[in-house]
DNA sequence: CCGCATCCCTTTGGATACTG
DNA sequence: CAGTATCCAAAGGGATGCGG
């Protein structure tokens, strides 16, 4: 879709340019947020409760938690469950299929990343 | 590399997590700022000149134009090339290859957002 | 034609503290 | 355990104006 126009016709390239930044800037808006990523890839990975990522995280406060699990949510890309029959009510998260299709994409990105992307010195970001 | 992890054996997929989070953090971390794609991408299709992309996005000031080639160039996935000889001296920006494979992901990232992401009316953002 | 310097305002992330 | 409310500091993006 990108190779073809070389010289650009007045406004042809620029809605082409432009319907692709629609989407894509919602895209990027939502992919942005410091954590989101990652909190959405630990949770694919099994890590499904408020505490647990916590734990994975502990530079990551709890409000920015709740709040980028909320995003994820309301977004479609996880899901919340709550387990209340037992002792103290237990809450899950997991992936939905639009988050898993997402995190497809992020894995390209880490792939490109490490391969293409200075592989500089290991730290976390604090 | 995610799908096979179910039962997390303590720090093990913490390891795993911290070790993809680190590189994918810079990688978003350089993809977020906004305008920062879709100039990529409006290079790599043509429109290689400053005032171009100018009149390209309309709502995009200089500085910010300025600020996102200088990063692009610095990050080595756009060029700057000078073409002094002529009448007033011109100035040409191209994509880089790691700049085009970048975009390959990020054209991954489009087709996951026209599919699974809501399709709302496409406005510029202003 | 191609930018940078400065100033300012909005947004975002984090610290602290408190509830079901 | 699983969050929410409030406040605050830092960063990002934009407007204006100037220089090469």
């Amino acid at each position: 879709m990108a190779t073809k126009i070389k010289e650009c016709s007045a406004n042809a390239y620029n809605l082409t340019v432009l319907a692709a930044a629609c989407e894509v800037n919602d895209a990027l808006k939502s992919i942005s947020p410091r954590w989101k990523m990652q909190i959405l890839y630990s949770i694919s990975i099994g890590i499904k409760q408020f505490s647990q990522l916590k734990k994975t995280f502990p530079t990551l406060s709890d409000q920015v938690l709740g709040k980028r699990l909320g995003e994820l949510v309301t977004e479609g890309l996880a899901s919340k469950t709550v387990v209340a029959d037992k002792t103290p009510s237990q809450i899950m998260y997991s992936t939905t299929e639009k988050g898993a299709a997402l995190l497809a994409v992020i894995l390209d990105l880490y792939q490109w990343a490490t391969k293409e992307w200075k592989p500089s010195a290991c730290q976390i970001t604090h």
